[in-house]
DNA sequence: GTACCGTAACTAACTAGTTATTGACAGCGT
DNA sequence: ACGCTGTCAATAACTAGTTAGTTACGGTAC
């Protein structure tokens, strides 16, 4: 059997993982990243061409298994909004790789365009069918409910410091994870938009 | 009269925040933001100390100006989170500031969370007063309405650019400013709330 | 069996260029 | 004489990427 470099490339990816996500891409020491691998840095360039490139294929791991974790549901925008926000706890990091992504490289991969196309499209078939609120678009309406799901995340620690009662961190994340859960039912159920009767002025 | 180095400051200021914004902390030069600035680099350790504090002054200058720009109304959130959308829009690189302060600097500094807590009890209040659905936390409500507010800006662009339609980026944006007002408003209307009659599942 | 060879996996040490930070010093108003 | 504003040039530490190898191992001719 020819060697196997399988094993090393995982250990860098993992490394890579775990440095982009604390420092981000800049922030990045090619150096760390070897030395938690247990690996050579030349080995980074030989399998992955550049800290860029390195990025990038960790990036796209990243979202595969994210995509694997968590089924897109466009009929169930609640559970779906559940089960994305208990991965994001499990997996901070992901969180973290995903705001750097943002940041430091805001391009379009094609790949990434196409992931998203089916679940648009799921939302748009929900609306078309009166199962959800069709006066949005349907990326808007994914936009706003991942925007939802992600608010623990963005939201400044110093407005989370201010929780009010003495709960566990447990039981603080269960009562925001049911907040959210309930704001996206609000926002996504047609039953209380299909009525103008809301109060509120909707534009300027 | 001693020489004024207040427009210096001023400059200098305004150069950091443009490559704070971005660039974040890691990925900012000294020697960029002195340029820019068209002031010397040692004048940035006179007057700030070093590179972080320089970002903690611009941060926190930032949100001053942030908190005159957009008065906390609590009684009407939708129209707040229209204001706040409006000065994001305005100003993207306080967007940036801020994802990357959240990144790279999450600590927390009392000046901010004295900040938040008045906004906090506005809405806790207007929970008590009926005005607002006081299922949740009024931290909770907080997170989530500047969760929905922000999230055009964390979404991926790849998210973004699966827009329906033709419309000119003016008109994109009207339209998710409208959908967004909308959903804070079902969110945030306690009449919507009140019942249980949501066909959804609230946890787990 | 074994000496040889090609190739894939891996390594140590280096280079060339940046980077934040500082030391030494000059002008100027009081 | 002194404090504030500002300049210039150094420096010590780092960093991405590279050069020039060595080691491990299966196949192959003999």
């Amino acid at each position: 059997m020819p060697p196997d470099s399988t094993d090393t490339r995982r250990r860098l990816l993992d490394a890579a993982f775990e440095e982009f996500a604390s420092h981000g891409l800049a922030g990045a020491r090619v150096d760390r990243i070897a030395e938690l691998a247990k690996a050579n840095k030349r080995l980074i360039y030989a399998y992955y061409g550049n800290k860029e490139e390195l990025f990038d294929t960790v990036m796209v791991r990243s979202l595969v298994v994210l995509a694997d974790a968590v089924p897109f549901a466009a009929d169930d925008l609640p559970g779906y909004a559940g089960a994305l926000f208990d991965h994001m706890v499990a997996h901070p990091e992901m969180v973290r790789l995903t705001m750097w992504k943002l940041l430091e490289r805001p391009n379009v991969s094609a790949a990434e365009v196409e992931a998203y196309r089916p679940k648009v499209q799921a939302v748009a078939d929900s609306q078309a069918d009166g199962r959800l609120d069709p006066d949005a678009d349907p990326v808007d309406v994914m936009i706003l409910v991942i925007g939802l799901v992600a608010a623990w995340f963005t939201s400044s620690p110093a407005l989370r410091a201010l929780a009010t009662g003495e709960r566990s961190d447990v039981q603080r994340l269960a009562e925001h994870r049911a907040a959210l859960i309930r704001a996206v039912a609000q926002m996504a159920d047609n039953r209380t938009s299909g009525d103008d009767s809301v109060g509120h002025r909707l534009s300027t």
